[in-house]
DNA sequence: GAGTTTGAAACT
DNA sequence: CAGTTTCAAACTC
């Protein structure tokens, strides 16, 4: 623990804490966050994010509930004036930076928490913790746009994921900018059109610009002060100095996020009108109509959405949920950001409404509930998905590259582990938020941000194989590795409510990508889905929890990397290879990148990761599971040995590897050994890497995520409300795990240990969470 | 892309 | 609880 990175995040956090804003932070909340606390057990970004879960309801689902919610709380108490007087503020502030403050609406919120003097360039220089920030600030402005009445989630939401991807966001909105400006339509006049010049630049800049933005991201990922930097330059100096502010930011967020901002307000005008939905009219329309808030809302977004994007997970934020749909929050989409692309593009070039054209999961069915369908409420992710992602890590690394969504690609657990500040931030707010506003399903929040940002990262990568089927699409991604974040199922008679359907015990609504037939997983059924959950669940409470449990007892420091308990992960009910000598993903302890247990029942088990007997696979040989950097790497084991090296170096030196974005967190947490061919198990994932990330240790013996642990400590923050129900009152085996195998004693003992004994909640606080996989399913209704 | 294999989930 | 069937993913060709 020692480690000099560790050294340097305290150092850093102290920084944080000793900034004014900071204080200014503190002083906004009613609660006052404990140091100490995150201190000594979380990195600085977590100790942060820790506010914002203060503030968070209870009701929230989602971890981007959660966010918003807190972010309301703050606006609600900072500045509830900000979000009606958008046009007031812009010409208040005589300053650059401050007037695009301003003009970003509530954005000036942002503003107050950074000194008068200080330039939000400046802010984005300082520590990594700024980012955090960011994020917890612009979430409230978000949220706080989302309150009104024009927000609607779904916008939010297709703001959120199009950040991932690169150019949708541009395409869409820069169009009804340039139109409206042109005829003159904004009124706002200087407002608008420094929206407008900035969308124009933009695309003067050139195609380069996705790249640039690719390349932003990954500055901005890495949060290294100097590369944000350079890259703001890059910005200003294209940009004209009014629209600086925004190209700080920017430079720090992908841009995307920004035009899709913009793009969400119109869409919520949109909504109010439904005269609106169609024709260029109706967009000129928006235009006008949005346009008094626009630039408010669009800085702001953009502020909010890009730093929430990264800070955050990445793609997790849908920015406007309304408190009232649970479901949806919870439910949020993994790969929602594909279809709203696709959506978009069709507006686009159709002038329809999104919302109707993407999918049945954005058609509102209820009338109540519209904006959470819009939004296409992606199931929450089970902390399995997380641990399926393992694989998809992989594959997400090489995404990342390509594409710059640094937010999908989490290199290494180890990587996401360094990233001390915003990605720990982040991961702590999506739990800190589902603990509290959660009880049912604390797990899935932090889960989900991981999964989705793979998930959007895989989708970013592969857009284009959107078009094609399903299947077609599906493959390809398979085959190109890389894609395989985002799960897609093919079933074809369970009608995605059974546990067949990957999706379903995923706990996510089936998206375009899916090729299933006659699927009822969609937010349209959303009654369906929950009926069959619950039923489901009446059966096997922990149906829907992940499938791979850490023991408690496991949990290592995060200096203890040494320390790794061979089988301290274990698939919940073992398997029952017969066939496959444990050796394939038709194992779930294999998939899960667990070693098997004595609770399985399988023949000739040869798990790499730890076989039945005991004898653990030579720690080499079986860390398969952790990162493998490796872009191919292929079923088998063998290449996971080969990773065992790397993954022990990163455990090591956990804080090198540094990166500070969010989204690297929730990655690490998700990246698994497998070969990214396969598709990343969300399951798997997320069940060897939530019950890692839980319990602190490792997916198997190998030890081989170390960035769970430092999860894990993020974990450990939340508090017992977040176990759900079923958890809490029944530590008893009976209720949880039907097996008595060695997983389901690790994990129903921590449980009861959770409430009585706090030393080690941190350990059963996570599993709890992670089992509950559907959280916004559960009805709270 | 089609077909086979596999084992979990569901059913009896 | 055990056996069987159903199902869809994983895998192979």
């Amino acid at each position: 623990m020692d480690t000099p990175e560790k050294t340097q995040i305290s150092s850093s956090l102290s920084k944080f804490e000793d900034s004014p804003v900071f204080n200014y932070i503190n002083s906004l909340s009613p609660i006052k966050p404990v140091k100490s606390v995150h201190l000594t057990q979380t990195f600085n970004p977590l100790s942060f994010a820790s506010l914002p879960s203060i503030f968070t309801s209870p009701h929230l689902i989602s971890h981007k509930e959660s966010r918003f919610l807190k972010r309301h709380s703050y606006t609600d108490t900072s500045k509830p004036e900000l979000s009606s007087g958008e046009g007031t503020k812009v010409s208040t502030n005589e300053e650059a930076g401050v007037e695009a403050g301003q003009l970003c609406g509530s954005s000036t919120e942002l503003q107050e928490n950074f000194d008068p003097g200080v330039s939000l360039g400046e802010a984005s220089l300082e520590l990594p913790n700024e980012a955090s920030r960011f994020a917890i600030e612009l979430p409230r402005t978000l949220k706080y746009d989302c309150g009104s009445p024009n927000c609607d989630p779904a916008p939010c939401v297709i703001e959120t994921n199009c950040v991932s991807e690169s150019n949708c966001a541009s395409v869409s909105i820069v169009p009804f900018v340039q139109e409206a400006s042109e005829k003159g339509l904004s009124d706002g006049g200087v407002e608008v059109a420094g929206v407008c010049q900035i969308e124009q630049k933009r695309e003067n800049i050139g195609c380069d610009w996705e790249n640039l933005i690719s390349d932003t991201a990954d500055l901005l990922i890495f949060n290294s002060p100097n590369g944000s930097e350079a890259f703001r330059d890059v910005i200003q100096k294209s940009l004209d100095p009014d629209t600086r502010f925004c190209a700080t930011l920017i430079s720090r967020f992908p841009q995307n996020d920004i035009n899709e901002v913009s793009e969400t307000t119109i869409d919520s005008d949109k909504h109010k009108d439904p005269s609106l939905q169609t024709g260029e009219a109706v967009e000129l329309k928006e235009i006008t109509h949005a346009h008094g808030n626009f630039e408010n809302a669009r800085l702001t977004n953009c502020m909010s959405g890009s730093l929430t994007d990264n800070v955050e997970t990445g793609m997790c934020a849908p920015f406007s949920f309304k408190p009232g749909s649970n479901l949806h929050r919870g439910l949020r989409r993994r790969c929602l950001d594909f279809e709203m692309l696709a959506a978009r593009r069709k507006n686009l070039v159709d002038g329809s409404n999104t919302s109707s054209s993407v999918d049945n999961q954005f058609v509102p069915s209820k009338p109540g509930n519209d904006s959470s369908r819009r939004i296409l409420p992606g199931i929450g992710l089970h902390l399995n998905a997380l641990a399926t992602t393992s694989r998809d890590n992989k594959n997400i690394k090489h995404e990342t590259l390509s594409s710059g969504t640094q937010k999908l690609s989490f290199p290494s657990s180890t990587t996401s582990i360094l990233l001390p500040t915003a990605g720990q931030e982040a991961v702590h707010e999506s739990l800190t938020s589902v603990s509290t506003e959660r009880e049912t399903d604390p797990v899935e929040n932090g889960v989900q941000l991981a999964e989705d940002a793979s998930q959007a990262s895989a989708y970013l990568v592969n857009e284009e194989f959107n078009q094609n089927s399903p299947k077609k699409k599906r493959r390809r991604l398979e085959q190109a590795g890389e894609t395989e974040a985002c799960k897609r199922c093919n079933c074809k008679k369970s009608k995605c409510l059974k546990l067949y359907c990957e999706c379903f015990a995923a706990g996510v609504y089936c998206i375009e990508p899916c090729s299933c037939q006659d699927c009822f997983n969609k937010p349209i059924h959303e009654d369906t889905v929950l009926a069959t959950r619950k039923q489901i669940e009446s059966r096997n409470p922990l149906a829907f929890a992940p499938k791979v449990i850490r023991s408690s007892d496991s949990i290592p420091e995060v200096g203890d990397d040494s320390t790794k308990t061979p089988a301290s992960a274990r698939h919940k009910r073992g398997c029952n290879c017969k066939k496959s000598s444990c050796l394939k993903k038709y194992c779930e302890c294999y998939q899960g990148g667990v070693g098997c247990s004595i609770n399985c029942r399988c023949e000739g088990c040869k798990n790499a990761f730890g076989r039945k007997d005991g004898s653990a696979i030579v720690e080499t040989e079986e860390e398969p599971e952790e990162e493998e950097t490796d872009p191919c790497d292929k079923n088998g084991v063998e290449k996971n040995l080969e990773k065992t090296d790397i993954l022990d170096n990163e455990e090591q030196n956990p804080v090198s590897a540094l990166p500070t974005t969010p989204l690297q967190l929730c990655r690490s947490l998700v990246q698994l050994p497998f070969s990214s061919k396969s598709k990343p198990p969300r399951s798997f994932i997320a069940i060897g890497s939530s019950s890692t990330l839980y319990n602190g240790q490792r997916y198997g013996k190998p030890n081989i995520i170390r960035p769970q642990n430092i999860v894990e400590k993020h974990f450990q923050t939340v508090t017992e409300d977040e176990m759900p129900e079923i958890l809490r009152g029944n530590c008893s085996p009976g209720t949880g795990i039907k097996t008595s195998s060695p997983n389901s004693k690790r994990i129903s003992p921590p449980q009861c240990e959770l409430g009585s004994t706090p030393g080690r909640r941190s350990g059963r606080k996570l599993i709890l969470q992670s089992i509950p996989s559907f959280p916004s399913l559960t009805p709270q209704h």
